[in-house]
DNA sequence: CTGAAAGCGCTAACAT
DNA sequence: ATGTTAGCGCTTTCAG
């Protein structure tokens, strides 16, 4: 089997406390760093971190949970934060929620149970209420995307998001302007709001015919912009509010023989490969998904250094959506109703 | 702390062999399963993963490392991987080597470094020589999508996907047909090897210029697509060969202004996302991702059985792409050269 | 700066 | 069927 640092005892003919300081960084005397250095070459020794771990209880590894592995959103996101972890010699585990509320906890179990010492969250809705029993209230949590209450996170601003959208539309002119939403987040329920913020700037008066709260799936999206379609005063152009309201909603779109931005005009959320290849190009707000994630990773880091929980002070880092400019809106002979 | 079996001891009276052997299912008098199992309760025990992988050496956990984690052919996969494996008690950890065959290796030895019992791979490219010293050919290893000799795989059957994908051009009568294919996988080479199948059948000569071989990347597609649309004799349909080359070859079209399938047709590859968001919708071969993933994930549970690597036999499992017709193919004049 | 020794929580002989 | 005991490989007091 693999070397150990009693093999290294015995070519050095240090003693155990010595080589794990060594290894571990501590003050050794130059001619024995040599030494040891040497041995752990010769026998090709790395450290048994099941056994560092059994001491440490340290696992050095976070888990991480996504409503969707599906979505290149968070598959990014993901990507991101692995290759960040990994650097710092961390391993993620992923656990896919499928847009599940009761998954999500689940895989927040397991992966407690694995004995993570740090979780990435990207709650499909509300925040867990004993989040903090689950996770015997000693590992240090971050949320992704979604904001939870007395949780460190890394979102973009909401709000401001929505409103930019909402208004990049009534400058074209549209006053009938639908939304498709995911309810049961603050994510989606803040971009709404911005949304009403920007119709409000322009006099429009909310209709609820034209805001549809969402589950976050797909099929909801698809069914949202169906029914946004088969309204007798149809909109003019309907703000899609992430990736999967995205996708859903485009589909509804080609389903129905409708054509943006000819039939109505969309505006989308999130990023950017879908938006890319479709055609006409989509017009999207993008989460700079880099530094969301590079962010993330960055403060999961930071809390697993501090052992006690305490000395970890949530931290709030928000950024700023982009708008992209594609095709799919049109611009509207500014005729008033 | 959490409690320990030292502390069951207390309760119950009986010796830790006994209660170890409760835990792992050995032989109990129902007496004393009983007071075991009512004193795990009481103190909400839960055994300490780290302490038992230290002694049997084993961390259930399985490492993943793909090509891209921002392809949803790939985020499905994973997707199925990762929920058999957690059923089953394992944690997944991803890595994403982002296209690029020396990060690839760099993931592996990073998972086996963190003790994962088994590997689940989706590889770049070619096999990596010395796999095994990598691994120290303890570590049970399966390879997904691309086969890899001497080791277990689950795939399709790609010179038949290849065959059938080219076939249903030339029944609709194209017989200049480009090929846009990844040129270091055995994969990409046995799609060409099936497109090349369905050619002679149709009594077509190939022609070098419209293969193109790329390395798998997003913009390699791009500039293949774009290539063959300068061509002097240009085809009157493409072949992609896997998601990101979907894209890409679309995203060509797109942006020098070509439409499928009036002035091109296209047939993909891979998962069916992109395929049904496109309008006109794009006709493609499906690989069946969730057998596979479940499939694979299977077999490594089953490799990982066997402490012994003489005893693990490469399985290789073998399924069919199903083709999903959209509407992206034309109907050519049957008109001939 | 270095060494001796204890112990993390569990499993697996081996004996009873 | 149950108990005793010896580690797994490492970190970490505590002395020296």
């Amino acid at each position: 089997m693999s070397a150990t640092i009693k093999d290294i005892r015995e070519k050095t003919g240090l003693s155990l406390a010595t080589i794990s300081k060594y290894i571990n960084g501590g003050n050794v005397l130059p001619e024995n760093r040599e030494k040891i250095s040497r041995a752990i070459k010769e026998l090709h020794y790395h450290v048994n971190d099941m056994a560092r771990s059994l001491v440490t209880s340290q696992t050095r590894s976070v888990g991480m949970v996504v409503p969707s592995m599906v979505s290149p959103f968070h598959g990014t996101l993901i990507r991101h934060i692995e290759s960040e972890l990994k650097q710092a010699g961390y391993s993620l585990m992923v656990c896919d929620s499928m847009n599940d509320a009761e998954q999500e906890r689940d895989n927040i179990e397991f992966l407690s149970r694995k004995n993570v010492d740090g979780l990435v969250l990207i709650p499909t809705g509300k925040k867990i209420p004993d989040i903090f029993d689950l996770v015997s209230g000693e590992v240090p949590i971050i949320t992704l995307d979604v904001k939870w209450a007395g949780i460190s996170s890394v979102i973009i601003d909401n709000i401001r998001a929505g409103y930019e959208a909402t208004s990049y539309l009534t400058e074209r002119g549209h006053r009938r302007i639908g939304i498709i939403y995911i309810g049961k987040q603050c994510t989606g329920r803040q971009r709404l709001k911005g949304y009403c913020k920007a119709l409000a700037k322009s006099n429009i008066a909310r209709e609820e015919a034209l805001e549809m709260a969402t589950d976050g799936t797909v099929d909801a999206a698809y069914e949202a912009m169906n029914r946004l379609l088969s309204l007798a005063d149809r909109p003019t152009a309907v703000f899609t509010c992430n990736h999967d309201m995205n996708i859903g909603a485009v589909m509804a779109m080609n389903d129905a023989g409708y054509r943006y931005p000819t039939d109505l005009s969309i505006i989308g959320f999130d990023d950017l490969v879908i938006p890319s290849i479709l055609n006409p190009r989509l017009t999207v707000l993008e989460q700079p998904m880099e530094e969301m994630g590079n962010a993330a990773a960055r403060i999961i880091l930071e809390h697993m250094q501090h052992t006690d929980p305490a000395d970890r002070k949530a931290e709030h880092h928000v950024y700023r959506a982009l708008l992209h400019e594609g095709k799919s809106v049109e611009q509207i002979s500014p005729s008033r109703t």
